[in-house]
Order: C-alpha cells, then structure tokens, then sequence
DNA sequence: CAGAATCCAATACGATACTG
DNA sequence: CAGTATCGTATTGGATTCTG
C-alpha cells in the first residue's frame, strides 16, 4: 500500500488516498489552497508548526514526485527556493475544500 | 497532533483532516459510499485486504467515536453486526468523489 | 536559507492465536 | 461471526546538529 505500488490499483478513489491520503500531504497542501502563493521552506515549516524540517522536505520530495508541487530556485548564494502549486496540484483545491465544508457544517 | 487534541484547532481544514486525513478511515469511507449499503465486519476485511482485523477493528471504533459510522447488532446467536455510514459520514462522499475525479483527470 | 544526517521515540500495522 | 490479545516489525516523525 506504499507509494511504490501506486500503479497496481487502476481504482481513482485508492490512487487519490495513496496520493493525498496522509496528514502531512493534506495539511501541506492546505497553507498552498490558503495562501494562493509562492512559499518558502522556513515559512512553511512555520505555518506547519511543530513539523520537522526532516518531515517537510521528504513530504514535499514526495509532492514534487507527483507533480503536485513544483520547486524553483531563484538565488543560490545565498540559497532562495520557492515551493508553489502546479495546476494538477490546485486542483486539488477542490478537495480540501469539500472537507473543509463538510467540518464546518458538522462540529459542534 | 493526534486525535486527543482534535478541539485545540478552528480552522475547519485541520479539523477534517485529523478526522478522516489517513489512509484507511478513507478506504473504508471509499468502500461505504460505493457500496452505499450496510456491510458487515468480515466483508469489509475481505474488501480492504490486506487490512487486520486488529486495525479495522480500531479504525471502526473511531469512526463511529466520530460520527461517520454507525453499527447495529441484529442478532447475537450467532452474532451479526452491521455497519453503516451516518447522515454525517454519508456526506463526506463529496470529498472522496473530488479526489476521484481528480485523480481520474490526471492519471496517465 | 534550505536542507541533509544521525539518532531515537512513538505509533501504526500485520500475523497469529484465541474467545463468547 | 465479530471481534480481542499478544507479539513483533515497519514506518513515521521529532530533536538536534551540521553544511554549502
């Protein structure tokens, strides 16, 4: 069920969730929806408190890896990297959104 | 950031996403709304395989602690459980159709 | 600044066996 | 049938330190 066997379902419901379907991939994905911009390393690992900078850079490897994030480097003394959506991953949007609908209309 | 502290956040997002943000309270929502009947415990290990009964045993539990499921014993002779999405659960099936649709969009 | 490396703790999960 | 109990493995992820 890890993402090496990603191609051995055919069903979009179960390549979504092995895609999307993990806290820190939704969360992740989260302050991209909400912030609608470009976002460097350290302020993510800020919104994304108490996140290890460990856990984010192998999260976003992974979502570069799926096309869901795209990186670009515009300085490299010192190093500046900025992390932002591609439109496969804005899409997603859609998503987070349903989710967020569905909460706000049933917690308490 | 585990389900203990589920009321320390508003945002809307975070709180669905602690809710139903791992991969097998989605797989077992994926199999309820396709379903879309009352299922019982063995055919939900059968359908999720390679689940445990141990994980959907718990995974059950908090889904029902959540609202999202519900269980109804018919008979305890042999025992017959059923279980069933709620009002509450049954509406999360917007999010799973958008992660569908989506990964339908951009499978290649 | 943007990460990689190392180490370690916590949790998730599967296999198997067992029970009312 | 519908789980629970126990055990062991694997994965996740935090803390800390270090580097170009």
């Amino acid at each position: 069920m890890d993402a090496r066997n990603i191609n051995k379902t055919q069903c979009p419901y179960e390549k979504a969730i092995r895609i999307i379907g993990n806290k820190w991939s939704l969360l992740i994905l989260k302050e991209f929806c909400l912030s609608q911009k470009k976002i460097r390393f350290n302020e993510l690992l800020k919104a994304l408190k108490p996140i290890s900078s460990k856990t984010l850079s192998s999260k976003l490897k992974e979502m570069i890896s799926y096309e869901i994030i795209k990186k670009e480097i515009t300085s490299t003394m010192p190093v500046v990297a900025f992390y932002s959506l591609t439109e496969k991953g804005a899409e997603l949007s859609k998503v987070l959104d349903s989710m967020a609908e569905w909460s706000s209309k049933w917690s308490k």
